[in-house]
RNA sequence: GGCCCCAUCGUCUAGCGGUCUAGGACGUCGCCCUUUCACGGCGAAAACACGGGUUCGAUUCCCGUUGGGGUCACCA
Protein backbone atom coordinates (compact mmCIF):
# COMPACT_ATOMS: atom_id res chain seq x y z
CA UNK A 1 0.00 0.00 0.00
CA UNK A 2 1.31 3.62 -0.71
CA UNK A 3 0.26 7.18 0.75
CA UNK A 4 0.75 10.55 0.08
CA UNK A 5 1.77 14.07 1.03
CA UNK A 6 0.69 16.50 -1.63
CA UNK A 7 0.87 19.89 -0.62
CA UNK A 8 0.89 22.53 -2.42
CA UNK A 9 4.19 25.05 -1.93
CA UNK A 10 2.96 28.57 -0.37
CA UNK A 11 5.80 29.29 1.70
CA UNK A 12 5.29 27.35 4.71
CA UNK A 13 3.80 23.98 6.02
CA UNK A 14 0.39 24.37 7.08
CA UNK A 15 -0.02 23.15 10.51
CA UNK A 16 -3.13 21.15 9.49
CA UNK A 17 -1.07 19.96 6.49
CA UNK A 18 1.50 18.51 9.04
CA UNK A 19 -1.16 16.72 11.04
CA UNK A 20 -2.48 15.25 7.25
CA UNK A 21 1.52 14.48 6.78
CA UNK A 22 1.90 12.77 10.11
CA UNK A 23 -1.18 10.58 9.40
CA UNK A 24 -0.20 9.66 6.23
CA UNK A 25 3.33 8.78 7.33
CA UNK A 26 1.56 6.62 9.89
CA UNK A 27 -0.47 4.99 8.59
CA UNK A 28 1.97 3.44 6.04
CA UNK A 29 4.33 2.64 8.73
CA UNK A 30 1.51 1.22 10.10
CA UNK A 31 0.99 -1.45 7.36
CA UNK A 32 4.56 -1.62 5.97
CA UNK A 33 3.63 0.56 3.47
CA UNK A 34 5.21 3.73 1.70
CA UNK A 35 4.79 6.97 2.22
CA UNK A 36 5.57 9.76 -0.72
CA UNK A 37 5.72 13.29 -1.21
CA UNK A 38 4.56 15.39 -4.00
CA UNK A 39 4.65 18.73 -4.49
CA UNK A 40 2.12 20.32 -6.40
CA UNK A 41 3.55 23.43 -7.71
CA UNK A 42 1.52 24.24 -10.93
CA UNK A 43 0.37 27.43 -9.68
CA UNK A 44 3.93 28.92 -10.33
CA UNK A 45 2.85 32.28 -9.94
CA UNK A 46 1.69 31.87 -6.25
CA UNK A 47 5.01 30.28 -5.39
CA UNK A 48 6.88 32.11 -3.39
CA UNK A 49 10.84 31.67 -3.65
CA UNK A 50 12.17 28.62 -1.56
CA UNK A 51 8.75 27.22 -0.79
CA UNK A 52 9.53 24.03 -1.72
CA UNK A 53 12.60 24.13 0.38
CA UNK A 54 10.07 25.24 3.22
CA UNK A 55 7.89 22.32 3.08
CA UNK A 56 11.26 19.88 2.63
CA UNK A 57 12.67 21.41 5.89
CA UNK A 58 9.42 21.16 8.06
CA UNK A 59 9.08 17.70 7.27
CA UNK A 60 12.59 16.75 7.97
CA UNK A 61 11.67 18.86 11.12
CA UNK A 62 9.08 16.65 12.09
CA UNK A 63 11.41 13.37 11.21
CA UNK A 64 8.46 12.45 8.97
CA UNK A 65 10.98 11.48 5.96
CA UNK A 66 8.87 10.27 3.09
CA UNK A 67 9.99 7.39 0.63
CA UNK A 68 11.69 8.12 -2.64
CA UNK A 69 12.01 11.37 -4.32
CA UNK A 70 9.61 14.05 -4.34
CA UNK A 71 7.52 14.76 -6.89
CA UNK A 72 7.03 17.72 -8.77
CA UNK A 73 3.67 18.42 -10.11
CA UNK A 74 4.85 20.84 -12.94
CA UNK A 75 7.28 18.70 -14.46
CA UNK A 76 4.52 16.33 -15.38
CA UNK A 77 2.52 18.76 -16.87
CA UNK A 78 3.07 16.70 -20.29
CA UNK A 79 1.95 13.35 -18.99
CA UNK A 80 -1.36 15.20 -17.76
CA UNK A 81 -1.68 16.35 -21.27
CA UNK A 82 -1.35 12.88 -22.59
CA UNK A 83 -3.89 11.51 -20.77
CA UNK A 84 -6.49 13.83 -21.22
CA UNK A 85 -6.20 13.40 -24.97
CA UNK A 86 -6.34 9.92 -24.52
CA UNK A 87 -9.34 10.13 -22.78
CA UNK A 88 -10.52 12.44 -25.42
CA UNK A 89 -9.80 10.38 -28.23
CA UNK A 90 -12.04 7.32 -26.18
CA UNK A 91 -15.10 9.93 -25.82
CA UNK A 92 -14.55 10.17 -22.17
CA UNK A 93 -13.89 13.37 -22.64
CA UNK A 94 -14.99 16.78 -25.08
CA UNK A 95 -13.76 19.94 -26.12
CA UNK A 96 -15.56 22.65 -24.92
CA UNK A 97 -15.48 26.52 -26.50
CA UNK A 98 -17.24 27.99 -24.40
CA UNK A 99 -15.94 31.27 -23.10
CA UNK A 100 -14.87 32.87 -19.54
CA UNK A 101 -17.90 35.66 -20.52
CA UNK A 102 -20.66 32.72 -21.32
CA UNK A 103 -19.77 31.57 -18.28
CA UNK A 104 -19.93 34.34 -16.02
CA UNK A 105 -22.94 35.25 -17.84
CA UNK A 106 -24.19 31.86 -16.84
CA UNK A 107 -23.50 32.05 -13.24
CA UNK A 108 -24.71 35.11 -12.94
CA UNK A 109 -28.46 34.51 -13.91
CA UNK A 110 -28.41 31.61 -12.10
CA UNK A 111 -27.03 33.79 -9.01
CA UNK A 112 -30.00 36.27 -10.13
CA UNK A 113 -32.61 33.52 -10.19
CA UNK A 114 -31.66 31.97 -6.81
CA UNK A 115 -30.62 28.42 -8.22
CA UNK A 116 -27.65 26.59 -8.34
CA UNK A 117 -25.18 27.26 -11.46
CA UNK A 118 -25.30 24.00 -13.48
CA UNK A 119 -22.95 23.77 -15.91
CA UNK A 120 -24.55 22.52 -19.45
CA UNK A 121 -22.08 22.85 -22.60
CA UNK A 122 -23.31 22.96 -25.78
CA UNK A 123 -19.87 20.96 -26.95
CA UNK A 124 -20.64 18.23 -24.94
CA UNK A 125 -22.48 16.63 -28.06
CA UNK A 126 -20.73 18.03 -30.92
CA UNK A 127 -17.62 18.41 -31.76
CA UNK A 128 -17.37 20.71 -34.55
CA UNK A 129 -15.63 23.76 -32.97
CA UNK A 130 -13.03 25.69 -34.36
CA UNK A 131 -10.14 23.59 -33.94
CA UNK A 132 -7.64 26.78 -34.41
CA UNK A 133 -9.86 28.97 -31.61
CA UNK A 134 -8.72 27.98 -27.87
CA UNK A 135 -10.84 25.72 -26.19
CA UNK A 136 -10.59 23.66 -23.05
CA UNK A 137 -11.35 19.43 -22.47
CA UNK A 138 -13.58 18.61 -20.39
CA UNK A 139 -14.51 15.29 -18.99
CA UNK A 140 -17.83 13.78 -20.03
CA UNK A 141 -19.29 13.40 -16.25
CA UNK A 142 -22.51 10.72 -15.78
CA UNK A 143 -25.07 12.83 -15.59
CA UNK A 144 -27.99 10.29 -13.87
CA UNK A 145 -27.43 8.19 -10.85
CA UNK A 146 -25.27 8.93 -8.06
CA UNK A 147 -21.50 7.57 -6.03
CA UNK A 148 -20.71 6.71 -3.34
CA UNK A 149 -17.49 6.73 -1.64
CA UNK A 150 -16.75 4.59 1.58
CA UNK A 151 -14.74 7.04 3.26
CA UNK A 152 -12.79 5.29 5.70
CA UNK A 153 -12.99 8.21 8.20
CA UNK A 154 -16.37 10.17 6.90
CA UNK A 155 -18.47 6.47 6.38
CA UNK A 156 -20.12 5.98 3.08
CA UNK A 157 -20.63 9.56 1.81
CA UNK A 158 -23.42 9.54 -1.66
CA UNK A 159 -23.69 12.45 -4.05
CA UNK A 160 -25.69 12.94 -6.92
CA UNK A 161 -24.24 13.29 -10.10
CA UNK A 162 -26.26 15.31 -11.17
CA UNK A 163 -24.74 17.50 -8.23
CA UNK A 164 -21.54 17.20 -10.56
CA UNK A 165 -20.58 19.23 -13.40
CA UNK A 166 -18.11 18.86 -16.77
CA UNK A 167 -15.37 19.82 -15.25
CA UNK A 168 -11.99 21.16 -17.03
CA UNK A 169 -9.38 18.54 -17.41
CA UNK A 170 -6.86 20.98 -19.81
CA UNK A 171 -6.80 24.77 -19.68
CA UNK A 172 -7.41 26.41 -23.34
CA UNK A 173 -3.55 27.09 -22.91
CA UNK A 174 -3.07 23.08 -23.10
CA UNK A 175 -2.02 23.18 -19.42
CA UNK A 176 -3.67 20.34 -16.89
CA UNK A 177 -6.24 21.10 -13.84
CA UNK A 178 -5.47 20.44 -10.37
CA UNK A 179 -8.05 17.57 -11.02
CA UNK A 180 -6.27 15.69 -13.58
CA UNK A 181 -2.90 16.15 -12.28
CA UNK A 182 -4.02 14.85 -9.37
CA UNK A 183 -5.61 11.69 -10.51
CA UNK A 184 -2.72 10.86 -12.95
CA UNK A 185 -0.02 11.28 -10.64
CA UNK A 186 -2.07 9.32 -7.64
CA UNK A 187 -1.95 6.76 -10.42
CA UNK A 188 1.34 6.92 -11.46
CA UNK A 189 2.41 7.17 -8.01
CA UNK A 190 0.75 4.16 -7.35
CA UNK A 191 -1.16 5.49 -4.36
CA UNK A 192 -3.89 3.29 -2.88
CA UNK A 193 -4.69 5.12 0.32
CA UNK A 194 -5.65 9.04 -0.04
CA UNK A 195 -5.75 10.99 3.05
CA UNK A 196 -6.16 14.39 3.03
CA UNK A 197 -8.30 17.19 4.52
CA UNK A 198 -11.82 16.77 3.82
CA UNK A 199 -11.67 19.89 2.07
CA UNK A 200 -11.27 18.01 -0.40
CA UNK A 201 -14.19 15.36 0.19
CA UNK A 202 -15.73 17.47 -2.70
CA UNK A 203 -13.05 16.60 -5.00
CA UNK A 204 -12.60 12.90 -4.14
CA UNK A 205 -16.15 12.49 -6.14
CA UNK A 206 -15.41 14.38 -9.33
CA UNK A 207 -12.19 12.78 -9.24
CA UNK A 208 -13.60 9.66 -8.99
CA UNK A 209 -15.76 10.19 -12.21
CA UNK A 210 -12.50 10.77 -13.84
CA UNK A 211 -10.29 7.60 -12.12
CA UNK A 212 -13.65 5.43 -14.21
CA UNK A 213 -13.56 7.28 -16.91
CA UNK A 214 -10.14 6.18 -17.93
CA UNK A 215 -10.39 2.86 -16.17
CA UNK A 216 -7.69 2.98 -13.61
CA UNK A 217 -8.19 1.42 -9.87
CA UNK A 218 -9.88 3.44 -7.34
CA UNK A 219 -7.71 4.48 -4.36
CA UNK A 220 -9.14 3.90 -0.89
CA UNK A 221 -10.09 7.52 0.80
CA UNK A 222 -10.03 9.18 4.01
CA UNK A 223 -10.85 12.81 4.38
CA UNK A 224 -9.83 14.55 7.67
CA UNK A 225 -11.78 17.22 9.62
CA UNK A 226 -9.86 20.20 9.15
CA UNK A 227 -8.19 22.17 12.61
CA UNK A 228 -9.76 24.84 13.61
CA UNK A 229 -8.46 28.00 15.46
CA UNK A 230 -9.41 28.46 18.76
CA UNK A 231 -12.70 30.53 17.80
CA UNK A 232 -14.20 27.44 15.94
CA UNK A 233 -13.40 28.83 12.54
CA UNK A 234 -10.85 27.60 9.71
CA UNK A 235 -7.24 27.96 10.74
CA UNK A 236 -6.02 31.37 8.83
CA UNK A 237 -3.55 33.98 9.10
CA UNK A 238 -5.28 36.07 11.49
CA UNK A 239 -5.01 33.11 14.04
CA UNK A 240 -0.99 33.18 14.23
CA UNK A 241 0.61 30.28 14.09
CA UNK A 242 -0.32 28.38 11.01
CA UNK A 243 2.69 27.01 9.73
CA UNK A 244 4.90 24.30 11.29
CA UNK A 245 8.11 26.42 11.46
CA UNK A 246 6.27 29.07 13.80
CA UNK A 247 6.28 26.24 16.44
CA UNK A 248 9.64 25.42 15.63
CA UNK A 249 10.79 29.03 16.20
CA UNK A 250 8.51 28.89 19.51
CA UNK A 251 10.93 26.35 20.97
CA UNK A 252 8.09 23.27 20.71
CA UNK A 253 9.96 20.26 19.98
CA UNK A 254 9.04 18.61 17.01
CA UNK A 255 8.41 15.28 19.11
CA UNK A 256 6.01 17.57 21.08
CA UNK A 257 4.42 18.96 18.03
CA UNK A 258 4.23 15.42 16.82
CA UNK A 259 2.53 14.26 19.35
CA UNK A 260 0.01 17.50 19.88
CA UNK A 261 -1.31 16.82 16.53
CA UNK A 262 -1.66 12.72 16.61
CA UNK A 263 -4.13 13.52 19.53
CA UNK A 264 -6.23 16.22 17.43
CA UNK A 265 -8.97 14.38 16.12
CA UNK A 266 -7.72 10.97 17.07
CA UNK A 267 -7.92 9.22 20.23
CA UNK A 268 -6.47 5.30 21.66
CA UNK A 269 -8.27 5.24 25.04
CA UNK A 270 -6.55 7.62 27.53
CA UNK A 271 -3.23 7.35 26.13
CA UNK A 272 -1.88 10.91 26.03
CA UNK A 273 1.78 10.87 25.77
CA UNK A 274 2.58 8.80 23.10
CA UNK A 275 5.70 7.73 21.20
CA UNK A 276 6.74 7.52 17.92
CA UNK A 277 7.03 3.84 18.16
CA UNK A 278 3.96 3.74 19.78
CA UNK A 279 2.19 5.73 17.32
CA UNK A 280 3.01 3.72 14.39
CA UNK A 281 2.04 0.31 16.46
CA UNK A 282 -1.35 2.04 16.86
CA UNK A 283 -2.45 4.74 14.59
CA UNK A 284 -5.48 3.35 12.50
CA UNK A 285 -7.93 5.25 9.99
CA UNK A 286 -10.95 4.35 12.83
CA UNK A 287 -9.58 6.45 15.65
CA UNK A 288 -9.95 9.22 13.37
CA UNK A 289 -12.55 11.42 14.70
CA UNK A 290 -15.32 13.27 12.22
CA UNK A 291 -15.50 16.48 13.85
CA UNK A 292 -12.92 19.31 13.67
CA UNK A 293 -10.64 19.92 16.35
CA UNK A 294 -9.75 23.01 17.39
CA UNK A 295 -5.93 24.41 18.52
CA UNK A 296 -5.08 24.31 22.07
CA UNK A 297 -1.78 26.65 22.81
CA UNK A 298 -1.77 25.77 26.42
CA UNK A 299 -2.42 22.02 25.74
CA UNK A 300 0.70 22.09 23.68
CA UNK A 301 2.73 24.13 25.47
CA UNK A 302 1.60 21.11 28.38
CA UNK A 303 2.95 18.41 26.05
CA UNK A 304 6.28 20.40 24.98
CA UNK A 305 7.28 21.26 28.68
CA UNK A 306 6.66 17.30 29.43
CA UNK A 307 9.54 16.57 25.94
CA UNK A 308 11.02 19.21 27.02
CA UNK A 309 12.00 16.94 31.02
CA UNK A 310 12.32 14.19 29.01
CA UNK A 311 14.82 15.34 26.48
CA UNK A 312 18.47 14.79 26.50
CA UNK A 313 20.63 17.49 28.21
CA UNK A 314 23.25 17.52 25.92
CA UNK A 315 20.68 17.96 23.04
CA UNK A 316 18.78 20.60 24.56
CA UNK A 317 21.98 22.47 25.52
CA UNK A 318 22.76 22.72 21.90
CA UNK A 319 19.51 23.71 20.81
CA UNK A 320 19.61 26.65 23.26
CA UNK A 321 23.01 27.67 22.81
CA UNK A 322 22.44 29.76 19.73
CA UNK A 323 19.29 31.68 20.98
CA UNK A 324 21.04 32.53 24.37
CA UNK A 325 23.89 34.03 21.63
CA UNK A 326 21.71 35.49 20.67
CA UNK A 327 20.12 37.04 23.36
CA UNK A 328 23.93 37.90 24.79
CA UNK A 329 25.01 39.07 21.43
CA UNK A 330 27.93 36.98 21.50
CA UNK A 331 28.77 32.99 21.30
CA UNK A 332 29.29 30.88 23.92
CA UNK A 333 32.92 29.55 24.51
CA UNK A 334 33.76 25.63 25.69
CA UNK A 335 33.30 26.56 29.43
CA UNK A 336 30.50 28.41 29.08
CA UNK A 337 28.77 25.69 26.99
CA UNK A 338 29.62 23.23 29.59
CA UNK A 339 28.30 24.96 32.43
CA UNK A 340 25.00 25.28 30.06
CA UNK A 341 24.90 21.30 29.69
CA UNK A 342 25.87 20.92 33.57
CA UNK A 343 23.19 22.98 34.52
CA UNK A 344 20.59 22.15 31.87
CA UNK A 345 18.48 19.07 34.47
CA UNK A 346 18.05 22.09 37.10
CA UNK A 347 16.74 24.45 33.91
CA UNK A 348 15.04 22.18 31.81
CA UNK A 349 12.80 21.00 34.73
CA UNK A 350 11.22 24.33 34.47
CA UNK A 351 10.78 25.75 31.24
CA UNK A 352 7.62 24.85 28.72
CA UNK A 353 9.91 26.12 25.64
CA UNK A 354 13.41 26.44 24.24
CA UNK A 355 12.83 30.53 24.15
CA UNK A 356 12.10 29.95 27.97
CA UNK A 357 15.05 27.72 28.94
CA UNK A 358 17.47 29.85 27.02
CA UNK A 359 15.99 33.16 29.03
CA UNK A 360 16.15 31.16 32.29
CA UNK A 361 19.61 30.07 31.41
CA UNK A 362 21.14 34.08 30.45
CA UNK A 363 21.90 34.40 34.71
CA UNK A 364 24.78 31.93 33.81
CA UNK A 365 26.82 33.92 31.54
CA UNK A 366 26.59 37.75 32.55
CA UNK A 367 29.40 39.20 33.53
CA UNK A 368 29.97 40.57 36.87
CA UNK A 369 28.27 42.66 38.47
CA UNK A 370 25.18 40.80 37.26
CA UNK A 371 21.97 43.23 36.24
CA UNK A 372 18.80 42.51 38.85
CA UNK A 373 15.32 42.91 37.63
CA UNK A 374 12.96 45.14 39.72
CA UNK A 375 11.61 41.90 42.21
CA UNK A 376 15.72 40.98 42.89
CA UNK A 377 15.90 44.31 43.95
CA UNK A 378 13.53 44.66 46.28
CA UNK A 379 14.64 41.37 47.64
CA UNK A 380 18.11 42.56 48.22
CA UNK A 381 16.65 45.65 50.39
CA UNK A 382 18.41 46.41 53.87
CA UNK A 383 17.11 43.80 55.84
CA UNK A 384 17.97 41.30 53.61
CA UNK A 385 21.78 42.27 52.73
CA UNK A 386 22.79 41.45 56.52
CA UNK A 387 21.35 38.14 56.22
CA UNK A 388 23.25 38.13 52.67
CA UNK A 389 26.40 38.54 54.44
CA UNK A 390 25.88 36.28 56.95
CA UNK A 391 25.15 33.78 54.28
CA UNK A 392 28.52 34.81 52.63
CA UNK A 393 30.45 34.05 55.94
CA UNK A 394 27.95 30.80 56.26
CA UNK A 395 29.11 29.90 52.15
CA UNK A 396 32.80 30.84 52.65
CA UNK A 397 33.74 29.02 55.45
CA UNK A 398 32.16 25.45 53.50
CA UNK A 399 35.12 23.24 52.43
CA UNK A 400 33.49 21.51 50.24
CA UNK A 401 31.51 23.29 47.40
CA UNK A 402 28.48 21.62 46.63
CA UNK A 403 25.06 22.02 46.65
CA UNK A 404 24.54 19.38 49.63
CA UNK A 405 27.14 20.43 51.95
CA UNK A 406 26.12 24.32 51.26
CA UNK A 407 22.43 23.64 51.82
CA UNK A 408 23.58 22.03 55.10
CA UNK A 409 25.64 25.00 55.90
CA UNK A 410 22.52 27.52 54.71
CA UNK A 411 20.37 25.45 56.75
CA UNK A 412 22.14 26.03 59.92
CA UNK A 413 22.50 29.29 59.76
CA UNK A 414 18.85 29.68 59.59
CA UNK A 415 18.33 27.33 62.29
CA UNK A 416 20.75 29.32 64.40
CA UNK A 417 19.00 32.72 63.69
CA UNK A 418 15.38 31.09 63.59
CA UNK A 419 14.39 31.62 60.27
CA UNK A 420 12.70 29.87 57.59
CA UNK A 421 15.07 28.99 54.65
CA UNK A 422 13.76 31.32 52.30
CA UNK A 423 14.36 34.71 54.50
CA UNK A 424 18.18 33.77 53.89
CA UNK A 425 17.71 31.79 50.05
CA UNK A 426 15.64 34.54 47.95
CA UNK A 427 18.58 37.20 49.04
CA UNK A 428 21.01 35.11 47.80
CA UNK A 429 19.13 33.75 44.54
CA UNK A 430 18.70 37.47 43.97
CA UNK A 431 22.01 38.42 44.56
CA UNK A 432 23.41 35.60 42.50
CA UNK A 433 21.24 35.05 39.47
CA UNK A 434 19.57 38.90 39.26
CA UNK A 435 16.21 37.05 39.43
CA UNK A 436 13.48 36.45 42.02
CA UNK A 437 13.17 32.68 40.22
CA UNK A 438 15.71 29.94 39.57
CA UNK A 439 16.60 26.61 39.73
CA UNK A 440 17.18 25.40 43.52
CA UNK A 441 19.75 28.04 44.98
CA UNK A 442 22.04 25.37 45.99
CA UNK A 443 22.18 23.87 42.50
CA UNK A 444 23.07 27.41 41.37
CA UNK A 445 25.73 27.94 44.16
CA UNK A 446 27.44 24.51 42.75
CA UNK A 447 26.60 25.23 39.20
CA UNK A 448 28.44 28.44 39.24
CA UNK A 449 31.87 27.81 41.64
CA UNK A 450 33.01 29.41 44.44
CA UNK A 451 34.65 32.03 43.00
CA UNK A 452 31.70 33.14 41.07
CA UNK A 453 29.17 33.03 43.57
CA UNK A 454 31.01 34.95 46.17
CA UNK A 455 31.96 37.24 44.27
CA UNK A 456 28.18 37.86 42.45
CA UNK A 457 27.34 38.53 46.13
CA UNK A 458 30.18 40.54 47.19
CA UNK A 459 28.64 42.57 44.32
CA UNK A 460 25.76 43.11 46.21
CA UNK A 461 27.42 43.78 49.81
CA UNK A 462 29.22 46.52 48.63
C1' G B 1 -28.29 29.70 -1.32
C1' G B 2 -27.41 24.18 -3.47
C1' C B 3 -24.71 19.94 -2.09
C1' C B 4 -21.79 17.32 1.58
C1' C B 5 -19.99 16.57 6.60
C1' C B 6 -20.19 17.19 11.87
C1' A B 7 -22.34 17.69 17.22
C1' U B 8 -19.90 14.37 25.07
C1' C B 9 -16.97 19.19 30.33
C1' G B 10 -14.07 26.00 28.11
C1' U B 11 -10.54 22.72 24.82
C1' C B 12 -8.64 17.65 23.01
C1' U B 13 -11.04 13.23 23.77
C1' A B 14 -12.92 7.88 26.09
C1' G B 15 -17.64 5.74 25.33
C1' C B 16 -19.04 1.59 19.97
C1' G B 17 -27.82 -0.21 23.87
C1' G B 18 -27.73 -1.72 30.01
C1' U B 19 -20.77 -1.61 33.17
C1' C B 20 -22.63 6.16 32.84
C1' U B 21 -24.57 8.75 39.85
C1' A B 22 -20.45 9.64 31.80
C1' G B 23 -13.78 8.24 32.35
C1' G B 24 -8.86 10.66 31.07
C1' A B 25 -5.86 14.98 29.60
C1' C B 26 -5.10 20.44 29.11
C1' G B 27 -6.96 24.76 31.29
C1' U B 28 -9.42 26.80 35.89
C1' C B 29 -9.98 26.77 41.41
C1' G B 30 -8.54 24.81 46.31
C1' C B 31 -5.00 21.99 49.42
C1' C B 32 -0.19 19.48 50.02
C1' C B 33 5.11 19.36 48.92
C1' U B 34 8.59 23.57 49.07
C1' U B 35 14.36 28.21 49.31
C1' U B 36 11.65 30.96 44.44
C1' C B 37 9.61 29.24 39.92
C1' A B 38 8.33 24.91 37.87
C1' C B 39 7.50 19.67 38.59
C1' G B 40 4.80 16.28 41.42
C1' G B 41 0.62 14.60 44.70
C1' C B 42 -4.51 15.10 46.39
C1' G B 43 -9.27 17.24 45.63
C1' A B 44 -13.23 20.43 43.32
C1' A B 45 -16.24 22.84 39.70
C1' A B 46 -17.22 21.53 34.56
C1' A B 47 -20.42 17.96 29.17
C1' C B 48 -24.01 13.79 26.50
C1' A B 49 -27.31 20.85 21.80
C1' C B 50 -32.87 20.34 21.45
C1' G B 51 -37.37 17.60 19.99
C1' G B 52 -39.48 13.26 18.30
C1' G B 53 -39.24 8.15 17.53
C1' U B 54 -37.11 2.61 17.86
C1' U B 55 -36.36 -0.41 22.29
C1' C B 56 -37.79 -3.50 28.37
C1' G B 57 -33.74 0.18 28.29
C1' A B 58 -30.63 5.28 24.97
C1' U B 59 -24.73 9.38 25.34
C1' U B 60 -24.78 5.22 22.10
C1' C B 61 -29.65 3.46 16.51
C1' C B 62 -33.30 6.46 13.13
C1' C B 63 -35.74 11.22 11.77
C1' G B 64 -36.25 16.37 12.35
C1' U B 65 -34.74 21.21 14.48
C1' U B 66 -30.86 24.22 15.89
C1' G B 67 -25.85 25.25 15.72
C1' G B 68 -20.97 24.62 13.49
C1' G B 69 -17.86 23.33 9.31
C1' G B 70 -16.51 22.22 4.21
C1' U B 71 -17.37 22.99 -0.93
C1' C B 72 -19.45 25.03 -5.17
C1' A B 73 -13.05 28.23 -10.88
C1' C B 74 -9.77 27.37 -17.33
C1' C B 75 -6.76 27.98 -7.89
C1' A B 76 -4.70 24.13 -5.65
Amino acid sequence: MVTRFAPSPTGYLHIGGARTALFNFLYARHHGGAFKLRIEDTDRARMPEGATEAIFDALRWLGLDWDGDAIFQFARAKRHAEVARELLAKGGAYRCWMTAEQLAAGRAQAEAERRPFRLSSPWRDRDDGPADVPHVIRLRAPREGAVTIDDQVQGAVTVQNAELDDMVLLRSDGTPTYMLAVVVDDHDMAVTHVIRGDDHLNNAFRQLALIRALGWDEPVYAHVPLIHGPDGAKLSKRHGAIGAETYRDMGILPEALENYLLRLGWGHGDDEIISRAQAIEWFDLDGVGRAPARLDAKKLENINGHYLRAADDRRLAELTAPLIAAALARDLDAAERDLLLRSMPDLKARAKDLNELAASSLFLFRTRPIPLDERAQKLLEPPASDLLSQARGALAASTDWSGPALEAAVRELAERLGLGLGKIAQPLRAALTGSSTSPGIFDVLAVLGRDESLGRIDDQLR
